[in-house]
Order: structure tokens, then sequence, then C-alpha cells
DNA sequence: GGCGCTATTTATAACAC
DNA sequence: TGTGTTATAAATAGCGC
């Protein structure tokens, strides 16, 4: 028997989720579990077909992103999420539903071209499809996968307008989306949602507002009970 | 030797990174999987103390997000380079407004419902693809149509909203021909795109604002006709 | 849509380069 | 900070309730 070599290490251990206090071994985690959450972000948005927005600072400043489609649509849709009425800034109201507005054309504008791709990869297969003979049951199956993403894309575009649509009205009623100056803590709102989590965290009830606007079949009265603490998004 | 009992399950298996088929599934994975990866990102922000922000869409289109502080201060840092464009503030006029919401709201509820009848009708005939062997041409082709023509229906409502948007635009960016009043001017504001959906509409001229931001063409014909019981959106 | 269970697959803490 | 290795902690796919 050959004598036991020694281990070169002792393996993986158990840690508790507190602020690393070693500055090297923490930037060192920074950088494993960086690349390991964007995976997962990553991963998560192909599986599932999210949309996923991930942006993260290391300790020292530098900034990493993640996004699908792209983190700027995905953030212009977030900041686009209903606001909650029963706030009250009538001064911002205009202003508000400008960059509402702007930001529904931009979406718009977005769609629009992910439309045009796929209309025109439809349109190739509709064409390959047309040209030969290999419409069998696996190139079939092939299509309808295609044709079902489209669909969910378009179907996502209907939610889109929909949501922005109730944006739209519930800034009607009164709140405003306020310009997006700094992170600047707006006025008296309700600060229900101040989810922090400052240096020791509960994953379990940290920032993770749940169960946001869900606007589907334009039920404006949806909209107007979304649990959403609006807070978060700084009126 | 006691019989081998019954496994509950197999165990986790290997999958691969592509997007889910089974929607049901899918939504499963969805559910499981962001809560991990909000686990995750939770975990980074304590153990290093880093500033993470992230938002997830459902395909269902639900919101969930995360931020460490919070997910304001986060994305304010990032999108510090996402203008907004810049439109004047003036008083809105709430009536027209209303119509415009409205009217967008009917012609959403309309497009809705055709969807929904399309999304079942593709589902069935997905049921039928999936359970048969008539997976030949023709039906395959068939699908192409029916999609085809439901990205035609969103293609409209996009274009629609678009309209709209454009009509609230103007009249956000000036002379809300206020109210029932006359052709009263309000101030001297540039009346290129002078635009009112309240009594009488000059479909021909009207709601054009095509420099600020890009709106397509904007043909407010139809906008107007809206009765809306005005009250229904508490202006 | 959530909760629990089990068998595996993954992610990673500790170390070394 | 990026890489690679090892042993172990976690996450999670497939199923059931």
């Amino acid at each position: 028997m050959a004598p036991p070599q020694k281990r070169k290490s002792q393996g993986r251990k158990k840690i508790e989720i507190k602020l690393i206090r070693d500055e090297n071994a923490r930037s060192v985690t920074f950088s494993k579990r960086r690349v390991g959450l964007f995976k997962k972000a990553a991963e998560l948005s192909v599986l599932c077909g999210a949309q996923i927005g991930l942006i993260v600072f290391s300790p020292s400043g530098k900034a990493y992103s993640f996004g699908h489609p792209d983190i700027n649509s995905i953030m212009g849709r977030f900041s686009n999420e209903i606001p909650m009425p029963n706030l009250q800034d009538p001064a911002h109201n205009s202003r508000a539903r400008a960059a509402l507005i702007a930001k529904l054309k931009e979406a718009c504008d977005q769609k629009n071209k992910e439309l045009e791709n796929k209309k025109r990869r439809g349109k190739e297969l509709e064409a390959s499809f047309e040209g030969s003979v290999l419409s069998n049951e696996k190139l079939s199956r092939l299509d309808m996968n295609e044709l079902q993403g489209f669909k969910e894309k378009l179907e996502k575009l209907r939610d889109d307008v929909l949501r922005m649509t109730a944006a739209i009205m519930s800034d009607n009623a009164g709140p405003s989306m306020s310009d997006r100056a700094g992170p600047s803590r707006p006025m008296g709102v309700d600060v229900v949602n101040e989810q922090l989590i400052s240096d020791q965290i509960n994953p379990t009830n940290v920032a993770v507002v749940d169960e946001p606007s869900r606007v589907k079949e334009i039920n404006l009265a949806n909209v107007e009970a979304s649990p959403i603490p609006a807070d978060w998004l700084k009126l």
C-alpha cells in the first residue's frame, strides 16, 4: 500500500454568510462567486427565457453587469413598472409622463427590432420549408420551437404594452415617475419596503420584491391593487 | 436481503442549458432557480460587501428584484448615462388623456382577447402535434400562418400604442387644447404638434410628434371617437 | 405556486501557482 | 486577479403532495 499521500487541501468547508474579514480572501471569494452568480443568471435566462438584469459593484468599485436581452432594456423595463397610486406629486406629473412615454417608445422600438428579426427568420424558415423536402418530423418540431419562442416574444410585447398602459393610467391617477435624478430618496413616501441588507442578511426577507405588478388581461383594478411598494421606484 | 425499495426519485439529472420546452417544468425551474439566484446574490453582497442590483422578469411578466443596499441606488449609480428626453412641463389636458387612455385600454382589451384565443389554439395545435403523427407539411404551414397573423395583430397593437403615445406626447408638450374650451392657445408653444382628442380633431395634421423621439407616422383619426365614462379613471 | 424528498450535479473554500 | 486541484457544501431535476 502506498502511504496515504498528503491531502492537497481539506476541501470545501462550511462558512457563515457574513462579511469576510480577511481582505484577500474576500476578493478571492468575490471573484469566484461573481462568476458563479453571473453564470446562474445566464442559465436562468436561457432555461426559462426570463429577462434578467444584474449589476454588481466589486468592493473595489469596479462594476460588472449582465443583462438579457440587455441590461439597459431590463432597467428601462424595470423603471417602468407601475408606480403605485397614493403618491402625491402633481408637479412632476407631466415630466413623469413624458419620461414614461419616452420609455414606452423605446421599448416599442426595441420590440420592433426583435420582431423584425423574428419575422425575417420566420420567412427564411418558411422559405426553406417551401423549397425543400426536409419537412420531416424533426424539422417540423424545430420550426415549432422557433415559432413558440416567437409567440412568447410577442406575448411579452403585449404584456409590456399592458404594463405601460397601466403605468400611464396610474400616472394619470396621481403619482409620478419622477426624473431619474440621483439615488436620492424622493419625498416622504411610505418607506414600507425600505429593504436594506446592511452587513448581515437574512436571505429570506431581503430586498426581494416578491409579488410585483402583474397586469394580465389589462385589468386596471389589478394595477391599483398591485402589492408593489412603489417607493422602491423612487417616485 | 431486503428487496431494493423503490427509489422515490432518480435524483438530479444533468440538463442542457437551453430553453425548457415544457411550460410547466419551465415555471417550476424558474421558481427554484430564481430563489437560488437571489440567495446567491444576497450571499455575495454580504460576504464581500458588494453592491448588487438584480432584476428578474419571469416569463409570465412578473418582476422580482433584489438590491443591496437597495435596488434604486444601484440602478441610479449604474444608469447615469441613460439620457431622458427632456420634454416640457405644460398643463395637461386630462380629458383628452382620459379619452386616449380609454381608447388604448379598449384596444388592448380586444387584442388581449384575440391573443388569448390564439394562444389557446396554439396550444391545441401543439398538443395535437405532439400526440399525433400528422406533423406533416400542411400542419406546420398552418401554424406558420397562425403565428404570422398573430404577429401582425401585435404589430398593429404596437402601432396603436405608438399612436396613442404620440397623442399623449403632444398633449404633454404643448397647447393642450384645454378641455372643451375653444381654439384657445395657452402659450406660445410650437403649434406644430398641436393636436387634440377632445371635441374635434383634424386627423390630417394631428399629433405628429416626429422629432423629439422618432414616433413613426401618427394618425389620430380614430383616437377621439371614444366616449369614455371619464370617471373610470378618476381624473 | 409552494414544500418535501432523494440522487446527483454544481459550486466553491482552502491552497498552490 | 485568473487558474487549477481536491474534498465537501449547496443547489437542484424529477417526482409526489
